[in-house]
DNA sequence: TCGCGATTGATACTGAGTATCATTCGCGCG
DNA sequence: CGCGCGAATGATACTCAGTATCAATCGCGA
């Protein structure tokens, strides 16, 4: 899961390719994107970065917990920007915005697991869908 | 994410083919498997299925709640042969077995966090990663 | 300013999943 | 029990995400 190209990195530069995707990043503000996305939006800027470097650039930014991968219920696989803890998100079906929460009492859930099943729990991932307060009482276009 | 090949569907026949899908996934008892996973058993049991076929018999058992697809932490698509209710899975990151646990208190989680971000939660996904009894103590290769 | 090593992007490739379509098969009906 | 029709199959081709390669380029500390 990991693009090469950057095997043993011992210093990270602050180049304009990268800088260039932070932007596109950030113009998609709370929404989730996709690595398709953001080369569709460098595409239709006119900013030509190479794609191999968007998917790089992606990893680095995964890595460093500025961004993370969440699973849309189709199984698609997107990114938000968010801060670098652990946390996990809310994202709304219908505009896509996205907001982080915290685990709340996940803690309580995976201990009860625990006891259940026998399993030592080490990890998990929690994505939560529905529609954000702008989008509750919109009808389907 | 629907194959085709069985557009308006009225009857579902019980074939061969479909059969020989069962028995493979049976074959892998509680553990996840992946779509290549079979395509690949096929090929060493000498079965010879469609790589079309086990994909649309895939999505038959998707659609009628027979088997549920999990995401790996590493982002991989995998199924796992469970019952056709609500529930989640705890994943075995060594040995890959998995099992079936319920909601337990993730109602009091997602009120929680409609609670604290105004979102109306529709769906959730769970993912668990740890341990299972038999794996909780082993060493790495 | 120089040089080294990180970074880039063009290109090619892999592997998952989907589309197409002519052929075959299951199965309910007469 | 044999027919016929529509479901199902599988070979093939294709799309799309993500990865590998590698020569050329650029950032940055000395």
């Amino acid at each position: 899961m990991v693009t090469p190209g950057a095997p043993p990195t011992d210093t990270i530069r602050a180049t304009a390719p990268r800088r260039a995707v932070l932007r596109l990043i950030a113009a998609h503000g709370d929404g989730h994107f996709t690595a398709a996305d953001l080369v569709a939006d460098a595409g239709h800027r006119g900013v030509h970065i190479g794609r191999a470097t968007i998917f790089r650039t992606l990893d680095l930014l995964l890595e460093g917990g500025f961004i993370e991968r969440i699973d849309l219920p189709d199984g698609e696989h997107a990114y938000v920007a968010c801060r670098p803890s652990h946390h996990h998100h809310v994202v709304c079906t219908r505009c896509g915005r996205s907001t982080d929460v915290d685990d709340g009492d996940l803690r309580g859930v995976t201990a009860a697991v625990e006891r259940a099943t026998g399993y030592a729990i080490e990890g998990h991932r929690l994505e939560l869908y529905g529609r954000c307060s702008a989008c509750v009482g919109a009808v389907e276009a």
